[in-house]
RNA sequence: CGGAGUGUAGCUCAGUCUGGUAGAGUACUGCGUUCGGGACGCAGGGGUCGGAGGUUCAAAUCCUCUCACUCCGACCA
């Protein structure tokens, strides 16, 4: 892409609404603008990031056997009068009346719609297990929206929904979520650490949330060291035995604040103990027949009787994750994005605009790193060379190339290194290949 | 929902107490000089002061109502 051809709009001042490093730099890199409390536009460059988690979190769940599907954001409350939530779900629910009286909502999660699908198609264990999946825009009326898109009304969520015959099935279906988790946050760049949940109003007793690390982070953690450092599983057998893999991951101690046992907490060897500062981007459990039951979702079992079917839900969310991974990863100059979830793998910067040799040169980078895959953004602008500096540090991508007179006067161009501020001046076919193989 | 604030130029804000021709910085446009880490000079365009009503000869400024947004807290399948 040619920034001059992009739609890139910066803001050099701080924004005096913003609170959080996160809400800021999504402002100041132009990735969002606000719209209303809680609600906003994702633009170019925060479209592509969204896009990018977005198709991780799809190949992670599709690796782990989740069927993607996609289910509307109004719902009809028929469904949710059925298992009594219309009424128990309070303010926080955005309801809508449409032109013929019916009540109808935005979805703020959608367990009694998947249980319908599930209940009017599958009447035989034949059947199971089924884990249906999908990624949509959803809705909570917050009473106080914050933190940009971390806190935000509307959100982008990925639901995965489990059916199983049996509560050992479901437990297969809920430890394959699990590794796909450890996995998807993984290749998103984050340490994750899963924590026993409390089960909350849905009910059920097997939970887990998944929370990063970050000095903003929403609510206090507390774990055993060792599982921040613990490696993700990578690619294992989604159809063989997890449990000794999730068992590893759940025998050391790790609890929200709101489950912290201090007795607990203080057998972890002291230079272990860690409390932090977490952030919630993924919650699972399993909750049995709580949806099933009250809408009689049951298949026949292998006798010929009635079961209602065991359920479990799944939530990434993916909005959110935008906002996590900023916090997790930014510095003073702006945003350091993880490879894998950069907007554009690296950036050209032409110092001299207009000049043969240095137009040449990067147009020559640009072409080769595209072909290549890096998908690369090339700042053709005229701008000075520090606007254009600060400009790729503030949006953070893994690597800029810098072509300039002086350099090419010595054969060389400058690779600068985001993360790590390294600049290593190199010719220009050995920078391509420093930075595809960076991307290998 | 309790508490505290803020709405004035695209953005950040001053002006409101004490009513009297709407300002600054930045951004933007033009010209010139610059050009390897957010340049400089000159000239210019841009605001029914969140909205409605009221008081007054006169309202960004005082009064009433209203809308929006932000922050702290509580809340957060």
């Amino acid at each position: 892409m040619r920034l001059s051809r992009y739609f890139l709009p910066l803001i050099k001042e701080l924004p005096t609404d913003a609170a959080i490093a996160s809400h800021r730099y999504m402002l100041r890199a132009g990735l969002i603008r606000q719209n209303a409390a809680g609600i906003y536009s994702w633009l170019p460059l925060g479209r592509r990031v969204l896009g990018k988690i977005e198709q991780i979190v799809r190949e992670e769940q599709n690796r782990a056997g989740a069927v993607e599907m996609l289910m509307p954001t109004i719902q009809s409350a028929d469904l949710w009068r059925e298992t009594g939530r219309y009424e128990a779900y309070g303010p926080e629910m955005l309801r809508i009346t449409d032109r013929h009286g019916r009540h109808m909502l935005y979805g703020p999660t959608n367990e009694d719609m998947i249980t319908d699908i599930f209940r009017s198609c599958v009447h035989s264990y034949k059947g199971l297990p089924q884990m249906l999946y999908h990624i949509q825009w959803k809705f909570r009326d917050e009473r106080r929206p914050r933190f940009g898109v971390m806190r935000g009304r509307e959100f982008l969520m990925k639901d995965a929904y489990s059916f199983d015959l049996t509560r050992e099935e479901a437990r297969r279906s809920y430890n394959r979520q699990f590794i796909a988790y450890l996995n998807t946050f993984a290749r998103l760049g984050l340490k994750a650490v899963p924590m026993r949940a409390d089960t909350g109003p849905i009910g059920g007793d097997l939970s887990h949330e998944f929370i990063i690390l970050a000095g903003t982070g929403e609510s206090e953690v507390f774990c055993h060291a060792d599982l921040v450092e613990m490696p993700a599983p990578g690619h294992v057998d989604f159809d063989g035995d997890l449990q000794p893999l999730v068992d590893a991951r759940t025998a050391l101690y790790a609890a929200t604040d709101d489950m912290y046992d201090a007795d607990e907490f203080a057998k972890i060897p002291q230079d272990r103990r860690l409390s932090a500062r977490g952030i919630e981007v993924g919650h699972i459990f399993y909750f049995g027949d709580k949806y099933s039951a009250p809408m009689a979702a049951a298949v026949m079992d292998g006798d010929g009787r009635p079961v209602h079917v065991k359920m479990g839900s799944y939530g990434i969310g993916v909005s959110r994750l935008v906002g996590g991974i900023i916090e997790a990863s930014h510095d003073d100059d702006g945003i350091v994005w993880p490879k894998t979830v950069a907007p554009f793998g690296a950036g050209i910067i032409n110092l001299k605009v207009g000049d043969e040799q240095t137009d040449k040169v990067s147009r020559d980078i640009y072409d080769r790193l595209a072909v290549a895959g890096i998908d690369p953004l090339y700042d053709d602008t005229d701008d000075r060379g520090g606007v254009k500096f600060s400009r790729m540090d503030l949006i953070g991508l893994p690597y800029t190339v810098t072509v300039g007179p002086r350099g090419l006067g010595d054969g060389v161009v400058e690779v600068k290194t985001r993360a790590t501020g390294d600049r290593q001046s190199l010719p220009p076919g050995a920078a391509i290949r420093f930075i595809t193989g960076e991307f290998a």
